[in-house]
DNA sequence: GATGAATGAGGGTTCATTCAT
DNA sequence: TATGAATGAACCCTCATTCAT
């Protein structure tokens, strides 16, 4: 009987630092980082205020870990199936987006990018980590993956640097507005729609053989 | 007469809006809306605190402002632009783009894309307002923009609903990255280069007669 | 022509501090006088705020020169009336009593004892001054009112000093109660059957022949 | 033990509210509700500004528990005496007046009476709580007794409704005047002389047998 | 005399953080 | 380890008062 106690608490323990973080993305994402309230994280994450800063300094390195916690499983998991992937180009650029958007889009933790674009300025080294951890990660393999595709000759010469940008743009704010639609939206984007829309274009625009999409030219 | 202008009791009814709405452009793009102080925002503009609720009712009046004061006059032209347009589509497409970010892109105004972002939970009503004034006028830009193309075969027949929205995410980012700069990037994107890079793809994704840019094919 | 219109002008100037006056008083007994904004007295006589200050040096003066303006004439009038009187001095007290609900209690003026019992805490030389210029007055009348019911044998030996404040009681508490109904009460008192019924129980109280009202004895 | 009671980080969860209405009741009666700043309220009672909101939501609320803290205990008490007498109704009326004053009149507390009149115009539901609470509860209970007196052939039938709030009304005045001697009257009232005069005049003028007081008649 | 733009101190309320228990 | 009572700095907004015109 003390036993299973202690054991349940030991366990309980190990998983406090997760519960802490999962309330903190559901909050963080759903009112902002400000507007959200350090009790309220602590009270969806079933314990008390104080025991929070047992565990994080303060709301800053909560939030921090916040993206850690949701941003680095999803990054290696997109490096893994570049490094695996044979075939077209086209198919891994599909494959991509789609693994991305199942992977984080369509999750909470797409949230996170707005919620960057709104505190980098009052918490540069947030930004600045989250630069150095998500970003620079996120562009390299990106650039990996549109190299790839010219040196294989199925990519037109882009300039990468830029493109890199260009073709993180759409995502981006694709989940920026599916986070926010609540809000503000009474047509509320169709993410699949918009993710089909967008490769069509992308692609078109990108491949050395167009394919013309669903009219035949 | 230019003494004047300093006097403490200086009579300026009439000048005084613009200077607050500026000086509340600035802070509010720096700092975000929640973490600008009403104080700091007088002081910029050289007044007192009082002063500012004789020309705006709150914070949040003073937002929608500022948000009128620099969008209305940019999208205004840029309807002009599209209803005296002659020649090709993709002509129009570049001249768009090119304006918009000569009008706002290049300003202070670029920031208040990312404000939006940020603070549409915290205040709906803003979000809203935002919807209304902006959003839907320059959805309605880009889709007659792009029917246009259409209908004279110049563009591809493409998803309009979906593609409005997949072609404003790469400036709307742009706005916003450029705007966080100093914030967070050691490797500013140059946005000339970034909007080169996003006509070339995305203009050659639309057109039925694809110029491969830089490259022949 | 001109002579007329520096005639207007000049008799405005005269009427100003009236016009004033009444527009503190109307606003003080219906908001309060913390509630109370200069900009709106000024406004609801039809002037600017800043010409407010060449009649009044501050709001406490304001306060002061309305009490004096509406409690005076109508203090000078009963006295008259106790000065004048001949016969019974029960026919004495209801005519004082009546009277002043006519002069006063009926009126916007009745909210000031209310405004009084508010702000004698806060404003200790108002308090002393509505004292000395008002409530010294109308005790002394009523005691002169009481004695000479005594000397004539129609009033009852009673405790003069106390007689005057519990007889000028129910009067203070009825346009205390009536001039704050509409915020309240939502069975509000009748002030004519009121007085009514304080006359007969208290007239009846001080009488040494008791008239007893409704009912035979 | 007693130390404990300074500490800084005293736990006393149960002892705060109290504590904080009575420096509440203390400063409202002495300033008046508006001019009472919490501030002074917390350090007071002891503790910072920012514990007060942890007991009460906002400065409104702490009014209503002060009313609540200091009223309801002595109606309930009054009604009991109301309840359980037996005997000449012209007792009770002394008792009833009598225990009221005891337990409130001559407290803190009789200053709420006060602080509704003041405050009625500006705090419209503060006012209909307090009539809610307090005033009807009141008012029937003076009912109750004027009703056994006339139906016991002790009073005169007189009109209850109006006599209600005439009989009421020399107390609370004396409740009024009494909180605000300290500000204006040089000549204070005596309280147990006014309370004896006020029982004298109105139970002559009530009952059916009249006692002539002090004076043989 | 009259105006009304400008001032700036002041107060209610919130909430991240602390620390005795 | 966990708690939650307590803190206090910070901010939006109001309004009596001033004074250049």
């Amino acid at each position: 009987m003390e036993c299973q106690l202690k054991k349940r608490w030991a366990r309980r323990k190990e998983a406090r630092p997760q519960e802490l973080l999962a309330a903190a993305l559901d909050l963080f994402v759903e009112r902002g980082f400000n507007a959200t309230r350090l009790d309220d994280v602590a009270k969806l994450a079933g314990v008390s205020k104080g025991t929070l800063y047992l565990y994080f300094a303060n709301k800053e390195e909560l939030f921090k870990a916040v993206i850690r916690e949701n941003m680095v499983p999803a990054l290696d998991e997109a490096e893994d199936v570049i490094a695996r992937h044979e075939g077209h180009s086209a198919d891994l650029f599909r494959e991509l987006v789609m693994g991305w958007w199942a992977r984080v889009g369509n999750t909470k933790a797409a949230g996170i990018s707005k919620l960057l674009m709104a505190e980098a300025g009052n918490f540069p080294e947030i930004a600045r980590f989250h630069h150095e951890e998500v970003v620079k990660r996120r562009d390299a393999m990106i650039a990996r993956a549109l190299e790839r595709g010219i040196a294989r000759g199925e990519f037109r010469q882009v300039d990468t640097k830029e493109a890199i940008s260009v073709l993180a743009a759409p995502i981006v704010m694709l989940m920026t507005w599916n986070t926010s639609f609540n809000a503000c939206r009474i047509d509320p984007i169709d993410p699949q729609h918009y993710l089909d829309c967008f490769i069509d274009i992308f692609l078109n625009g990108l491949l050395c053989q167009p394919v013309r999409g669903k009219q035949a030219v």
